[in-house]
DNA sequence: CACTTGACCTGTCCGC
DNA sequence: TGCGGACAGGTCAAGT
């Protein structure tokens, strides 16, 4: 559920919170959440400081002054957290925050900094993990090596969005979107969102989108990216920000958990199927073949 | 190559 | 109220 506008949010709150501050201490109880050898932990993680936190695609990178990086993935259900000492932020939790006491049954991690002030990794699936590697070994990861262009970078143009597209013209247009070879970032909320803002369905073959309606859909992809970053993302089920606190995105969604809801634009029942293996939302009188 | 299915997990919800 | 099963949907691996 952490796409690109969560993860950019969880981004956003980290690099208010993180830099500067210098690691001293971590338990981790699930060893896939936390696939590292303890001798890098020694060498590279404990007494490390925070220099920056970064985001590609769906994945959070927070560099250490050790030349290695945390390497973050969230998947379906994760959470990064943090929360300050009694003196910094007051006792207790913030108000705002959707989460209760920290730790909880959900916390796989939990990073303790000089300060007091902490950082969770919280998963309920235990999908996600966080792994210590290298700083210029990030980049040489297979998922790196393969994912497609930021696409909210400056330099993602129009045309360079339909000409990946087109690398898998024979696959329905969501399946595409999905693919993070093609674009990265997109997950099933922004897929479903793009598609009816631009009036294509799910299931159409790419081959048989005319370029027009494919450089709608370039611009209703970053349109809704860049709405939901404002709304701090999208709270479907547990999805929160670095303080804590739930994004509002879905307020505005068109089809997203609108099921039998009517159309903004024309009043027809959205419905949900399946398409690609996914949940798929559809108003069935906007987006046809 | 491209598609589908299963695996990884847990919590919630639905029908009986 | 209890219980089995479907479902949530990011990514990789295996199967068709």
């Amino acid at each position: 559920m952490p796409e690109l506008p969560e993860v950019e949010t969880v981004r956003l709150g980290l690099s208010q919170f993180l830099p500067g501050r210098r690691i001293a201490h971590i338990t981790h109880d699930w060893p896939k959440s936390f696939p590292n050898a303890e001798s890098d932990v020694q060498d590279f993680l404990l007494g490390a400081r925070v220099t920056e936190v970064r985001r590609r695609a769906k994945v959070l990178l927070i560099d250490l002054d050790t030349q290695y990086t945390l390497v973050v993935h969230l998947k379906m259900t994760g959470q990064l957290v943090f929360r300050g000492d009694r003196e910094r932020f007051g006792a207790g939790h913030p108000s705002h925050s959707l989460v209760g006491d920290l730790p909880d049954k959900s916390t796989r991690v939990t990073l303790a900094f000089e300060d007091g002030s902490k950082l969770f990794f919280n998963d309920q699936r235990k999908f996600g993990w966080m792994r210590l590697l290298p700083t210029p070994e990030v980049e040489q990861l297979d998922f790196f090596q393969k994912v497609g262009p930021e696409p909210l970078a400056a330099d993602f143009t129009p045309e360079q969005f339909i000409k990946r597209l087109q690398r898998r013209k024979k696959s329905g247009i969501k399946a595409v979107l999905l693919d993070q070879t093609v674009v990265a970032g997109i997950g099933n909320i922004y897929a479903d969102e793009s598609l009816w803002s631009a009036k294509i369905h799910p299931e159409q073959k790419v081959q048989d989108i005319p370029d027009t309606k494919l450089a709608k859909l370039y611009e209703a992809l970053r349109t809704v990216l860049k709405l939901s970053i404002e709304k701090g993302g999208s709270t479907d089920r547990n999805y929160v920000d670095a303080a804590g606190k739930r994004g509002s995105y879905l307020t505005f969604a068109n089809v997203f958990r609108r099921e039998g809801q009517p159309c903004a634009r024309c009043g027809t029942t959205i419905i949900k199927t399946k398409v690609a293996g996914r949940g798929t939302h559809i108003c069935t009188h906007c987006q046809h073949f």
